[in-house]
DNA sequence: GATGAATTGTTACTGAATAGCTTCTGCCAG
DNA sequence: CTGGCAGAAGCTATTCAGTAACAATTCATC
């Protein structure tokens, strides 16, 4: 999936919902579309820097804050990081699977494990309002260099 | 469960396990027991400056992290706060339920949904190494004032 | 009492996130 | 085309989260 085509879809949800998708917030959903795994709000700003010199924690955190809220990137809980979601045409949770060898991060969409997450609460009679579900790991690609290593 | 009770517990685990615990470590342990729900670092910081004045950031989170290498705490990923767990006799990964009104945090222990989390990892070829499953809500008895109210 | 390892003290720093207020910009109504 | 408004971005400062590096101390053991 190109980066021209991701910023391209995403220009088009924000069209539909009457959100701006602003040069800034362009520019940091690209450098997302960059980053191949999740990345950190303050590395995320030392690189959009390079363009808006002027950038502030805060410029940086209000677009991401944006861009969650249009479903386009997730936040990964356990390591401070944002990561680009490829298919953000509806929002959904997503369970991930995190590398802590390459940094790589597989986005799962189990429905039966939501669910299953979520027959528990009910019977505890609580409410499940966002979940968080992630793992850290060993991704298969560098477990075969490892076992060929 | 009364906390000189879970004291004591955590006291032999540690001699058992060859492992000191020490004053600040029992201190930041009963500071935990008497919080109802997480807890974040630096307001368990302000707690601990009442007895042991010097107490920086460092004496925290070494604290902290000596009980959870014990198994004593579990860490809430999505909240950047700690809790007590109250069954640490084996260590165990767990879910967590936040109420987000009254901060109370029911833990769960199904290994079912671990297994299918950790079966669907296998079937993408990922070894987990560390689960967190949290979920923010509306505890039962939230809900309950909520309708009464 | 000497010694080596674990614990704690201390200083300093990076990274994460938010608050509050000002300025700018794009859009719309008149 | 112009005034006004709302949303976006600038700016300053601060709090919270977490770690690094090294010095001083404590403690079990020999």
């Amino acid at each position: 999936m190109s980066i021209e085509s991701l910023v391209s879809r995403a220009r088009h949800i924000c069209e539909v919902n009457g959100a701006r998708f602003t040069s800034i917030r362009e520019k940091v959903f690209r450098l997302l579309a960059d980053t191949h795994g999740g990345i950190g709000a303050y590395e995320l700003l030392d690189q959009l820097k390079q363009t808006e010199p002027a950038a502030k924690p805060a410029t940086i955190y209000r677009a991401l804050d944006f861009l969650t809220e249009q479903g386009f990137i997730h936040k990964i809980e356990s390591s401070n990081a944002f990561l680009l979601c490829h298919h953000f045409e509806e929002h959904h949770p997503a369970q991930l699977l995190i590398c802590d060898r390459c940094n790589h991060v597989e986005e799962l969409h189990s429905t039966p494990l939501q669910q299953e997450f979520q027959r528990l609460a009910s019977e505890k009679g609580f409410l499940i309002q966002r979940q968080t579900i992630e793992a850290h790991g060993i991704c298969q690609s560098c477990l075969k260099k490892e076992a060929n290593g």
